[in-house]
DNA sequence: GAAAGTTTCTACAAACTAGAAGTAATAGGC
DNA sequence: GCCTATTACTTCTAGTTTGTAGAAACTTTC
C-alpha cells in the first residue's frame, strides 16, 4: 500500500483546471487557469510533469489535435478527465470536508 | 520560489486532525483522529515525519509533557498550532474552494 | 530568420510512506 | 521485590512519489 493511492495537492489543483476548462484542457491553458484561480505562480514544466503522472495512472488522456492556423500554432495536446480521475477528486474533497467538518475559521483565528 | 510555499495535501491533513483534536493532540492520536475521520490509513512514521516538517516551518510547535501514570506512560509530545500554520491552512482552504466553485459532482459524473 | 505558442526534457528538492527499533511506564507471576 | 511481558508512545532509517523550475526543441505564421 504505497503512495500513489491519494491525490497530492498540485494534482487536485491540475485536475480542477481541467474540469473547469472543459474542452479546451491542454498544458498551457491549465496553466493560465491555475493562476489566475488559485493566485500561484506555476511553472510550465509542473504542469506537464503532473498531467503525464496523472495520466500515466489512468486518472486522465490525451491527444494531439491538429495544428491551428495561428503563429505558433503547433498541435496542441488536450487533456480528458478519465471516470476514475473523477472519482478520486472526488473522494479528495470528501476527505477534506471531512476532516473540515466542525471546524470555523473562528475557531483558528485568522487575520 | 521553491516548494515548501504550499501545504501538501497529507500536510492539510495532519494540521486538521490537531485542530479538531485542541489540547488533546500527539502523535498517536493524530494518527487515529485521522483514521477515524478521513478513513484511510495511516502508518506512525507518516505521521511524525510531517509534524517534524511542520513544526520546523513554525506551522506549529510541540513540547514534551510528564509521563501519565499509566502503562506505557512515556511523556507525550504535544503538539499546538502556530498563527502561520492556520494562515496556510487557511489559506489552502481558500484555494481549493476557489477551484472548486462553479464545479458541480453532477458535472463530474461521479457513480 | 525572427517571433509566438506549445510541448518535451533534465535534474533536483520536498513531501509521503512504511515499519523496525528504541524508550518508558505499569502489570502480573513467582 | 524482581523479572519479563505488555502497552503506549516516539525516533530513526531508507526508499518512493510528487512538486518545482527552466532550458531546449518543435512547428507554425510573419
Amino acid at each position: 500500500m504505497g503512495k500513489g493511492e491519494y491525490l497530492g495537492e498540485f494534482e487536485q489543483l491540475v485536475m480542477l483546471a481541467l474540469v473547469r476548462l472543459g474542452k479546451v484542457g491542454y498544458g498551457m491553458t491549465v496553466r493560465r487557469e491555475l493562476e489566475a484561480t488559485s493566485g500561484r505562480s506555476v511553472s510550465i514544466g509542473a504542469v506537464y510533469a503532473t498531467l503525464d503522472r496523472l495520466e500515466a495512472k489512468g486518472y486522465l488522456s490525451s491527444s494531439v489535435g491538429d495544428p491551428e492556423p495561428v503563429r505558433g500554432g503547433r498541435g496542441r495536446r488536450t487533456f480528458t478527465m478519465e471516470p476514475d480521475g473523477l472519482v478520486a477528486l472526488a473522494r479528495s474533497r470528501a476527505v477534506l470536508d471531512k476532516m473540515w467538518d466542525g471546524v470555523r475559521l473562528s475557531d483558528l483565528d485568522v487575520s
